[in-house]
DNA sequence: AGAATAGTGTCTGTCAGACAGTATCGC
DNA sequence: GCGATACTGTCTGACAGACACTATTCT
């Protein structure tokens, strides 16, 4: 059967970082079908009489999956074509989205099943429909921007100390970063506020940063 | 009056290289409302019973403006909204091609009741709907490629020299670029392809290059 | 020879990577 | 002092910018 219309659909990637266990982007089980039982991006239909573009349409979304209104959000690309999902021709909007480090505990279920924080370089879960591809297609749009030298101080607590954010960065790229390079460029960053504060622990307390007021992680 | 179903569409940004004049963009004049008269990117509607995809639909509406299918399509990002067409909500996606020097003679007019090759940084025209920002857009995304050292080999004709390349980028970006420096990066190119062929002028022949096979614009 | 364009050599400053070093806390 | 983590100094190699230099053609 064909459609005269397509179907629009915008899923959205919601990064976090987990402690210790690096980068984490949130799967959920689906409750219905098509293909139930299968893991996906958290997503939803676009509904024109209420959202006031696809932006707004994936912010409304994530309020249904999450209690709070992400710092940011920010298209990857679409996915389109008759045969993505049987309902049939469809466009998929594809968001990620950076859950800070101090809200994590404001995920909620909604309709699906289950709900996972899981690994994207291996998700370790079937995917549904083109989820895979759209999982790697945000994975390498958020990784491309870090490689570049962005900030991602959106996944961050609102105090933090550099060596957390290098945690941050290492665990996004996959890679181990150099401290004193690392460092290095900070200290040029308008985008970091010093603060007169120190994290104490058992060792030499770090001093603690914020991100700069307007601070934005876009390109 | 409001919509159930939004209204897809897909806008093209076309550049090429005018020679002595820079990179030019394809614009026409639209021949019915709304916005009769404004100038527009070339661009059309998504038809779900003959495009497999957007990207599809993209080509489908450049092969009526321009007889050819060209090397480099991609998507830059989608425009969406209740008030962005007078119409209705609607989606555009935006794409944009390369136009290859040697195939400039092959646009064709559709329907329109102009065309013209503009200065994309300063078009000069009123543009309809939200095209002055999809075609700032378009631009932008050229430009940061072609800043991260890609080959915008796909607007060059088929066998081209250095110095027309060079001449191409600084086109692209809007600045001068060193002769030396951009030689040098080019030496380890495996993106192109040295010929035994020389192209006379009344001066020093210089040398010819064509893409390597494969040769693609991306990421 | 001179004009014009093709193409190269080289100096310098900047910056990333690597790694060792110093500083400051708890015990 | 010792372990642990925070933070810094410095050497080195790669590379971009700047610019002068050589090479080859035509007239």
């Amino acid at each position: 059967m064909r459609k005269l219309y397509p179907t629009v659909m915008v899923d959205i990637a919601i990064f976090r970082i987990d402690e210790g266990e690096g980068l984490r982007i949130l799967l959920v089980k689906r409750a219905n079908a098509p293909q139930k039982g299968f893991w996906a991006l958290p997503g939803g239909f676009l509904k024109p009489l209420v959202d006031a573009n696809l932006e707004a349409a994936a912010r409304r979304v994530l309020r249904t999956k999450v209690s709070v209104d992400l710092p940011h959000l920010e298209e990857v690309c679409t996915f389109s074509g008759r045969d993505r999902d049987p309902r049939g021709w469809s466009i998929g909007v594809l968001f990620y989205a950076l859950l800070p480090g101090d809200q994590v505990e404001a995920v909620i279920k909604d309709k699906v099943d289950a709900v996972e924080w899981s690994d994207p370089a291996k998700p370790g879960h079937r995917m549904a429909f083109d989820h895979s591809m759209q999982l790697g297609a945000a994975l390498n749009v958020l990784r491309q921007k870090v490689e570049r030298h962005a900030l991602p101080l959106h996944l961050m607590p609102d105090r933090f100390t550099l060596t957390a954010l290098q945690r941050t960065c290492e665990a996004i790229l996959g890679r181990p970063l150099d401290k004193a390079v690392f460092r290095r460029r900070l200290k040029e960053s308008l985008d970091l506020i010093a603060l007169e504060e120190y994290e104490g622990g058992r060792q030499r307390p770090a001093q603690l940063y914020r991100a700069a007021p307007g601070f934005t992680f876009m390109a």
